[in-house]
DNA sequence: AATGAATGAGTGTTCATTCAT
DNA sequence: AATGAATGAACACTCATTCAT
């Protein structure tokens, strides 16, 4: 069971990283910060200190936690969907969805990098993952004929990139994102562009 | 009709973008990089004073310059092919050679950017002449009946969107490039996406 | 008599003294030490503060304590050796075999100083009361005739700067110090200067 | 010929040297300096960083510049006199009446140096030459029977010992120092160390 | 026009000290 | 008495920008 102090602790934690999400969706992750995600979470900088390493370790944190959530939750989704299309519109709909709820997290994806040279990559590998449990679905339907034959893993991509897409544009924009619509209509493209030739469509 | 001049300022003018663009790719927008990209330029620090307001102008310049000549070239090639098909297909060569050219401009736009609230949204302005050129031709050949109907500023986006991923994943990969096979790839996966449903498939 | 309290409190203090003097000895005063201290001591950091007022005391301590230390052991040889050769020998032993047994402390001595005003001018006043007890011998010595007439507290401070000087390259070098040995090198080199001339040279 | 920039480069340096030996005297190595140091050579704090890569550096560049002065005027002093009485006076004049030129680098000498690993060790290693060309005279002049028999190189470093105590003791005293009186003090007490026993004391 | 030495505001990080438990 | 989490002042160093030459 946990202690109080561990429970204090984690708070801390979160709390941190939760305020450094904030500032780093600001200005990107140079400029001086460690004063400002401080003020945030409403300690000391010394504090900050107390529970990373240093400022590089809070950016981390930060794209951990919510990469993994998204990973985890995509996966879970991608599980809990039957059926080739169902899976490719939980795919879509646990990203785009994410991305309304945690619209700091997709903007921080969206500009800052290579001041790490962690990052950029490192999403696609946290990407990778699910991305290559869509294309695994993708073949399987394909080898029942469900689908044409088109190189699953590049497919998969692809639908990352059609969603990624989808989700920047939502993020400029001023109106309200809406995750269902666009689904529906990414879904409508890309389920078309898979079907197999009609069989008599030969002759 | 040119002094010697002008056409000496000019020249620096370019060769510092050039310089700039080579350091900007290399490290982001942050990190000490007027030495260097005076030291690459072969001038003076103070000298880039003379040509640019200050680093954020260069940066500009830089991406204005690479912007203006994809879009151009883009433009170009969208309006000397003929036929929706052979339009797309121009419209993603013209990325994915550009890519292949002009690496680091790519590199750049693939990572920093909030560090000047300039660019994403900035490099969406740019994108959106020749996006809206490629969504006229897309909903004229709908009107044809060529292609179903489906919004064609959407639908133009996510060709935008699918190119730009290909791209990306060409940079990070470490063999090269192959702009007309993944063109290909690319315009069979929409071009099957854009046929209008078989008359005869009712029944 | 003492209760359990200033027995327990007691002990503390000194142990705290006592892994203070080993990390002063190996970083001078500066640089993040208060923990280190107090890991050393095997106590909280909190703790260094209920017996300490702040680092500054603690540095004094291990000092005060050490040099009343070398003071003592210094003038109860001096009172207990007979004749002045005895006594020089007595009161130069007496440093060079503590400089063995608490090589940390003169390693201290040794090296920093200036960051607090302390210290070696404070050395000098613990020095001090030895040295004038040596030069009342070596007065008395002199006034018996036994050896020329110098300015005693000069020719004691002499003696003091020779043994400092031998202990400080016995800390650099690597071989164990010799204190019998090296005594008795200074007391025949001392010794000598101080022979009254033979009365008899003149001629 | 040196050219201007060099000259103000040179003149530059040097001024921030002598800054910093300023400073460091004062209050050691550590401690906010840097401020101090250019506002004392009258210069931006950028700009020390121009002329020395780091804090360390130019604590460096003091000691280097001075203890080089030293041990210059040293061993021409000890060349320029004939006689090993002569020799060992200009060996103590130079170090005494540099102490009275140069007091704030006496005293840099005097306190801190853990601080950097360099220092107290790296202060013999400067001291060393000149002690050594010390030393063999001493050997020469036992070799010729006109001093006695002593290990020439601890008899050195004794004379340095009493030296180096002298100047400590004057630069702690108000009163103004007197090398010639401190030098003649010392040497007679040595010299009378160094005498070879009248062959006639036997009996 | 061109230079590059000089500037100094701004930043991440450390560490002695405090204080709620 | 004892703890150790929290604090925040202090500091070395960087780098975009200026300006005398």
């Amino acid at each position: 069971m946990k202690t109080k102090q561990q429970v204090v602790s984690e708070f801390r934690r979160s709390e941190i990283i939760s305020a450094a999400r904030t500032i780093f969706a600001r200005g990107g992750f140079n400029a001086g910060i460690m004063d400002e995600i401080a003020r945030e979470a409403g300690v000391a900088k010394g504090t900050l200190y107390l529970y990373f390493k240093n400022k590089t370790e809070i950016y981390k944190a930060v794209l951990d936690h919510d990469m993994r959530e998204l990973k985890e939750s995509t996966i879970e989704r991608l599980d809990a969907a039957t059926g080739l299309k169902n899976k490719i519109r939980a795919f879509m709909l646990a990203r785009l969805e994410r991305a309304r709820v945690n619209r700091e997290f997709f903007r921080i994806m969206d500009s800052d990098s290579r001041s790490l040279s962690y990052t950029r990559s490192q999403y696609r590998d946290w990407l990778r993952e699910p991305v290559l449990q869509l294309a695994a679905a993708l073949e399987m339907a394909a080898a029942k004929g469900e689908i044409r034959r088109l190189d699953p893993e590049k497919t998969a991509w692809m639908i990352v990139d059609m969603t990624r897409g989808t989700i920047q544009r939502s993020l400029l924009a001023s109106t309200d994102a809406q995750p269902a619509r666009d689904a529906e209509f990414l879904l409508d493209f890309i389920w078309a562009a898979l079907q197999p030739p009609p069989p008599s469509r030969k002759r």
